[in-house]
RNA sequence: GUCCCCAUCGUCUAGUGGCCUAGGACACCGGCCUUUCACGCCGGUAACCGGGGUUCGACUCCCCGUGGGGACGCCA
């Protein structure tokens, strides 16, 4: 098969966000599908009137968006294709390969109980197979299904599997109110839409059986079939909320950026060799299927962390700028002036794991006068370190080279003269310019903030050292 | 219960019969650097689920067991 002319789909149902599990999917889909210059195409299934809600469909169209998972068809919205749906129905059914059923949800809720109770497979017992129904207001379509043989699929990932055909059983295809189940509507479109890969969650295996007999009644070739493994919570249980936030919009929130979140999720069940960071261009140059692996993943939450602290890290700064904006905004930090915030992400950027972390380090750069944090002023603001603070401004005016290694000369000096160290003064500094004893070099915050607000905040604190607290 | 899948450090994983005294990464624990905190650097603890085979030789192949996951909807 020539490789421009594989067609890959992602095919969320709009129930709900893009779950972490979900973005998985689509990346392994976008990474194939790049990796090989074929077509990416969203189709949303929305066939389940009841529960689908536009929300759903552009909170996952967000998030995808958000992630860098661009499409290249679509979204197709597969409630608007039921014509062509039953228009499938019919054909089967006027094949004799599909049949009206008249068994209502509860008897056939209380079969399944019976069954399952009993030990055995609850699977439809065929009484209505072969009653010859015809069109009614509350008859579904069954799909027959051949009861002896095997079949077998032969998946990209986890190799061939073989289902024994008495497993399968004659599932609704079509509902009573006329709307497609997915295992119908997702071969019709997936045939008709071109695709070659399915690039899916494990749990759909079971259905896959099913559905090649449905290519197969309707004439379709079936595609190529992968199935990657499931992501698990740490208690290896399928991943909930129960896990903590499993919402990808949830990490966007939580100061992730999309990027640490995209090479987190492709670790969790690829790799290549040993190698752990990897760009997007590498990641679509080296992606396979091959290489994923067969067995299901916990979700590691602080891998995930450090690896955004590494993106962090090494963000382009106009990108990290625009990315921390509406974590300063909603803290009505005035970020206006770019070239402080530009000295202010400088600062931080080795000293936060998340956005949000770095917006809440950042408070005192951007606060009209400083927080003190009780214990930090208790030890520092006295009248002993104050007259280190005194020293400070006396000379601050004089230094000709107001810069980090300028005020590290300075400081250094001044410590000596003093016969104090540098990092008793450096403290006393902190506090008194950030309020607290943890922040970023005593240096980069003086040229951060500039000489006069540094003058400022030693005076103010000098002030209160005088007043006696 | 039945069917399907899976099984290397706590976690993500490398490993495709000898290169394994089992490698990397996160986390953890030491140390160095140092104006605090980070960053960075150096080092350490830590795993082949169990039992049978096959083979000169199994982490690697086969079988059984055990454990985990998934599926069994007029959800997708």
């Amino acid at each position: 098969m020539a490789s421009d002319q594989i067609r890959t789909r992602f095919a969320p149902s709009p129930t709900g966000f893009l779950h972490i599990g979900g973005a998985r999917t689509a990346l392994f889909n976008w990474l194939y599908t790049r990796r090989h210059e074929g077509t990416f195409v969203l189709r949303v299934e929305d066939t389940d009137q009841v529960r689908s809600t536009e929300e759903s469909t552009q909170a996952i169209l967000d998030a995808m968006t958000w992630l860098g998972l661009n499409w290249d068809e679509g979204p197709y919205f597969q409630a608007e294709r039921v014509a062509i749906h039953r228009e499938m129905v019919q054909k089967l059914i006027d094949e004799g390969k599909a049949y009206y059923c008249t068994c209502s949800p509860s008897e056939l809720e209380a079969k399944r109980k019976k069954a399952l109770t009993e030990g055995r497979k609850p699977k439809y017992d065929g009484t209505c197979r072969n009653r010859g129904l015809s069109r009614s207001p509350d008859a579904v379509v069954r799909f027959l299904c051949p009861e002896v043989g095997v079949t077998v699929m032969h998946d990209l990932i986890k190799g061939n599997i073989s289902f024994n055909n008495e497993e399968l059983d004659d599932l609704i295809i079509e509902r009573a109110d006329g709307y497609p189940t997915y295992n119908f509507a997702v071969v019709v479109d997936d045939a008709q839409m071109g695709i070659t890969h399915v690039i899916r969650g494990d749990d759909h295996v079971n259905n896959t059986p099913k559905q090649i007999r449905i290519y197969e009644a309707l004439g379709y070739e079936a595609p190529l079939f992968g199935h990657v493994p499931m992501i698990l919570g740490s208690d290896k249980a399928r991943l909930s909320k129960r896990h903590g936030a499993t919402s990808v919009m949830a990490y966007q929130e939580m100061g992730y950026l999309p990027e640490a979140l995209v090479k987190d999720l492709v670790r969790l069940g690829w790799s290549h060799g040993d190698q752990e960071i990897f760009t997007l261009e590498e990641l679509v140059r080296k992606f396979s299927l091959e290489a994923v692996g067969k067995s299901a993943a916990v979700f590691n939450p602080e891998k995930l962390l450090w690896l955004n602290q590494q993106y962090i890290m090494a963000y382009p700064e106009e990108k990290l700028v625009e990315a921390m904006h509406p974590f300063w905004e909603k803290r009505v930090f005035d970020a206006s002036n770019r070239r402080f915030i530009s000295k202010v992400t400088a600062d931080l950027r080795t000293r936060a794991k998340t956005l949000v972390e770095m917006a809440d380090a950042s408070a005192f750069y951007f606060q009209q006068e400083v927080e003190y944090d009780p214990a930090a002023a208790a030890k520092f603001l006295t009248p002993e370190y104050g007259s280190h603070l005194e020293a400070v401004v006396e000379r601050i005016s004089g230094i000709g080279d107001y810069t980090k290694d300028g005020l590290e000369t300075f400081l250094r000096a001044l410590a000596e003269e003093r016969g104090t160290k540098l990092k008793w003064i450096a403290q006393a500094l902190r506090v008194a310019l950030t309020g607290k004893t943890i922040s970023p070099g005593i240096d980069e915050v003086m040229v951060t903030l500039g000489k006069e607000r540094v003058i400022e905040r030693i005076e103010r604190a000098l002030a209160r050292i005088g007043a006696g607290n």
